[in-house]
DNA sequence: GCTAGCATGTAAACGGTTACATGATTAG
DNA sequence: CTAATCATGTAACCGTTTACATGCTAGC
């Protein structure tokens, strides 16, 4: 998540490792931080697979800065990635919004479209936290209060975000219709 | 948090490690599977350090099972792990879940409303996926479709998990200054 | 003189995923 | 006879966390 997160950004122009940091501390610091112990290392992976390119610059007013862009074969990596997640990236709150954050990054709304079925399919599913016999708890008849306000603060999610995955798909489906016309 | 989970489980009477895979399963088991790799190593070091005893049965029509029961070393353990979450638990969204799950174990309401307080001052400060010049972006500013939908999502969730937050804290006040007056 | 911000990295330890491995019972 | 369910484990690999390490500039 963190190299598709890397490569998500870096599609927006190049940056160098302490700017990529803060963009992913904007994006999710708040909620846990970023760690130089697992960026450094990354980026260091992504430019030995040839998937991003380093240049040295001076630093301003500091130690030299390693400026990092996407090459050909990484734009092709994010976007493969972008298209074709993982079922886990799909179902895994965190995950998925990484994928969401760069979705935008894909040329063909047909592409985002299909992505964002899969998660319409995965939340029309009907599931929940908690068990019994093989259904899903009924937020009523948990006795417990912090799982009654799991069920609840789940169900608001899921319910919000059912509304605007309708919304976006409507959107996105006249996008599609419309360059198909064209073409 | 796997180590949580188990002793959270384990709380509620004892049990081998397949009835405990199931229960996870079914507390998270649609979002991110569990894996025998990780639950059965997760319960040797448990064992090993005396927080979780083991003793071996016959399997029900199966191989041998270890039925797990909490030492009382577990379940101070437990408690004092629910007592003082680290911060990442009170922020991360999916760790906040695993211990909300168990929050119900800790015996004193008072400990339960002050954790819940943590995560009230975590919700009230003004957070937000992207930041531009250091404030949070708001959603009618963001051009990308889909980083508005997540801000939307974002903001619902939050709303619900607000307002929920202030009824079970009312509630657990009113438990603490009851038993308060009982002693 | 000190702190904050800029800028990059390494190394050990930890925990999780994935794949492999075994073997019994029960229902179709 | 075959698949599903019950039941437990190991080993290689991978990525993250945590801690350590360095060094410059600007502002107080």
């Amino acid at each position: 998540m963190l190299e598709l997160t890397i490569l998500g950004f870096l599609d927006g122009g190049p940056l160098h490792g302490y700017e990529l940091k803060e963009r992913i501390q904007g994006l999710s610091g708040h909620v846990r931080p970023v760690s130089d112990g697992a960026l450094y290392p990354a980026i260091t992976r992504l430019v030995k697979n040839g998937l991003v390119d380093s240049r040295t610059e001076p630093g301003a007013g500091a130690a030299p800065r390693r400026v990092l862009s996407l090459t050909p074969g990484g734009r092709t990596a994010l976007y493969d990635r972008l298209r074709s997640p993982k079922e886990v990236e799909i179902t895994d709150g965190q995950r998925w919004f990484t994928l969401l954050a760069f979705l935008g990054r894909l040329p063909d709304p047909a592409d985002q479209a299909a992505v964002l079925r899969r998660r319409q399919a995965f939340l029309s599913a009907p599931a929940s936290f908690f068990y019994e016999e093989g259904a899903p708890v009924r937020a009523e008849r948990e006795p417990d209060l912090f799982r009654r306000g799991m069920l609840r603060i789940a169900r608001a999610t899921g319910t919000e975000e059912k509304a605007w995955l309708t919304e976006a798909l409507a959107e996105l489906d006249a996008k599609a219709t419309e360059s198909h016309r064209v073409q």
